[in-house]
DNA sequence: GTGGTCTAGACCACT
DNA sequence: GTGGTCTAGACCACG
């Protein structure tokens, strides 16, 4: 499972991390029954400190999307199946709607928001000839 | 000049404020030498703190959109009129940027993200049958 | 709302914390839409590390059973009404399944179990003569 | 002598192996100078960590409760003989007593404890038809 | 080694 | 003042 964590997005990291690793499901990469990567390890990884992986482990925990066993680690837990292509879209409906309320609080039509988000799409686009890191 | 709040959009209260005194300007609900209401009224009409109201003054004032006078009040100030239409659209290339960056995090097409923008739209649209405030 | 802690129980403060709120709650000390106690103010009041009780609100917010505004604080939800007597039954089977399995495990029968609980609670029974704090 | 886990009790493994040791010398399964199992065959066939069986012999060996003889094995010691059934009593006290303390800690009456106590004792019971293995 | 909890203290944004 | 987040470091129990 490879979590990449963006310092200046503003979205806190425990949030990054959790939902990193709901991507990571979706994307088969790990399964009900693996086991993640342990506390300190993936903190180390990403330089940052343990307990900002412990908050994250806890909301998945709460989500029922991993187990903890003490000494033994976290692992992926059945309830991690219930994540559906529907959980990206509960993220990302959520983003949409705080940019249409936005737009609507501004007077903007329909068209134009649409306009500017397919700009900034376009900005974030990767040059084409880059080779992929 | 009419301000509406929007309580659960996670905007900040005073940002909303600063802005729709914006569009308020550009719609030309206001215009400069205008004198904006009271920090007590304001707060007292939106049910807000009015430290809040304080706050978006503040910051009004600070671009120079309006000038306090000792006793008197605020009043729209000249610079107001820098406020060009353009201005919308850093408000709304704010928040373009971040529902790009979020649905890039997750790895989502620009196809997906677009429908997911159209989607909330549909849902802010307000009824056919219903007359416009 | 009065929060007592018993530092020597071996159960997290943080849970103690959560716990007293619920039984608060059903005692009619705290209602929906009510002002819990800031973080500060309580870690204050209970001499602990203002993250615990962080940790606590944390918890309780999961649950909808507070909700928390910027700047404002944290106020009791409407979700709380879902805590039911019923509730305190949960929190109370968990305690009696441990007993229940342990002294299974151990091949005593029914009727011992139920003298071995009757002989603790008589232990805790405070003396009749002692004047209530 | 038979040892059965619950893995889901939330009483540490250790602690389940030296109490079923001891439960197994009352009943008569095991008596001083027996030879005990080694640590990697009741690891094996608990299907659990060897270095956790070992802290559970450790612990026995700390109450002289068997003895180890290099290269042959641990074997039960006479300091055995001074578990009593009393010892069963103190394992249960503990137990009881966590429980007379939860209850105290949420308010509720003796009654009621003793209550919940008998409803999971009841989930606990067997099946009239089964036969007792 | 693993997770679980707590402390102390910092910086930030919002009201 | 309020909550939100993060860091650094400690001690404990469990495997």
């Amino acid at each position: 499972m490879h979590i990449h964590l963006n310092p200046s997005s503003g979205v806190p990291i425990y949030r990054q991390i959790t939902d990193e690793v709901k991507v990571a499901f979706l994307r088969g990469s790990i399964r009900p029954g693996d086991r993640m990567p342990s506390v300190r390890e993936l903190a180390g990884n990403l330089g940052i400190n343990p307990t900002t992986v412990v908050k994250a482990y806890d909301q998945l925990e709460n989500e029922s999307l991993i187990v903890r066993r003490q000494g033994q680690g976290a692992f992926v837990a059945d309830g991690m199946q219930l994540i559906h292509p529907q959980a990206l879209s509960n993220l990302m409906t959520q983003a949409a709607r705080q940019m249409a309320i936005e737009g609507r609080r501004l007077g903007l039509s329909e068209i134009e928001l649409l306009a500017f988000l397919q700009e900034e799409l376009a900005k974030l686009r990767p040059r084409s000839k880059e080779k992929k890191k």
